[in-house]
DNA sequence: AACGATACTTGTAAAATACAAATTTAAAGG
DNA sequence: CCTTTAAATTTGTATTTTACAAGTATCGTT
């Protein structure tokens, strides 16, 4: 079997345009980029500006940037960490909480949409699948390693 | 199961960050726009600006400058069609051609290392998952419509 | 020959990116 | 303490990427 990475580089289009389009919320339409910050920051527990740019595998001077314009976005907030002033702590507004779960929603809507064109059994397999092949990329060392 | 999204997020991080690592060859180091460019003309029979453009759900002018920018880094050619003068043929020239097996060779180091974390098994099933899933995603109305 | 349609390019302006250098604060050593 | 070093973040600057609107050139149809 050796169109392995055929296979790859479509699913790795196909993802692109999936994250490209879930992610406008009625007038506000955000980057992909800034869609996967807000899912961190989200996600991650009081996480400072390097824990998420290093997440992200986002060089943190463009991340610096990319907060600022979230800020603006007020969908965000940074604020001094009060043991260590050096740290910022990231957080959402209660309009980014907002389009965090608009954008889940938006994305659970896709992603059933196409598992629906696959039988129960299919689904599992696929999803045991991604596990997998999420976790063998997490022990290899020659790709991903920025990432958790 | 309903962290399907995690796992489609993580999973999406990762393809790009293999995609961003693949894409040095030698001294010249190209995006992972050019490279997904370059893999679609390799592919493609005397491919037209608009094909690969829009097989790659890219603006066309946005397009047609990145073709300005390979052609200057002779990878690519653009020669007009012979019968219609408003088409133009896109080809990768000798070097492109030596940049397309080069990155497809690193592809392949990248995905072989990351299945050898897996048994022959899982290593199938994973494939077999995968082409399941971009097969799910064709047929999906949601997503994905410009692509192949 | 005139019309609209098609393929592609350019004008322009905004956004994203990244390296180097600065800034602020904390920690360590004397 | 005070100095030095290190760490987290920001700004300067310059390049690259992107995309809308408008332009050019060619084709097909009437």
């Amino acid at each position: 079997m050796d169109n392995k990475r055929e296979l790859f580089q479509v699913l790795t289009r196909r993802f692109g345009l999936l994250n490209k389009n879930c992610c406008s919320v009625g007038a506000i339409d955000i980057s992909t980029v800034h869609s996967h910050i807000i899912y961190e920051i989200d996600k991650q527990h009081e996480p400072t500006m390097q824990q998420i740019a290093e997440t992200l595998a986002i060089d943190v001077t463009t991340f610096s940037r990319q907060i600022q314009t979230l800020i603006k976005m007020e969908l965000v907030t940074k604020s001094p960490s009060l043991n260590d002033k050096r740290y910022y702590v990231l957080a959402l507004t209660t309009q980014g909480k907002f389009m965090a779960s608009s954008i889940e929603a938006s994305m659970n809507n896709y992603l059933d949409e196409i598992f629906l064109h696959m039988n129960e059994f299919e689904q599992e397999t696929v999803l045991r699948s991604i596990k997998l092949l999420n976790n063998a990329m997490s022990k290899s060392s020659v790709c991903c390693t920025p990432l958790l």
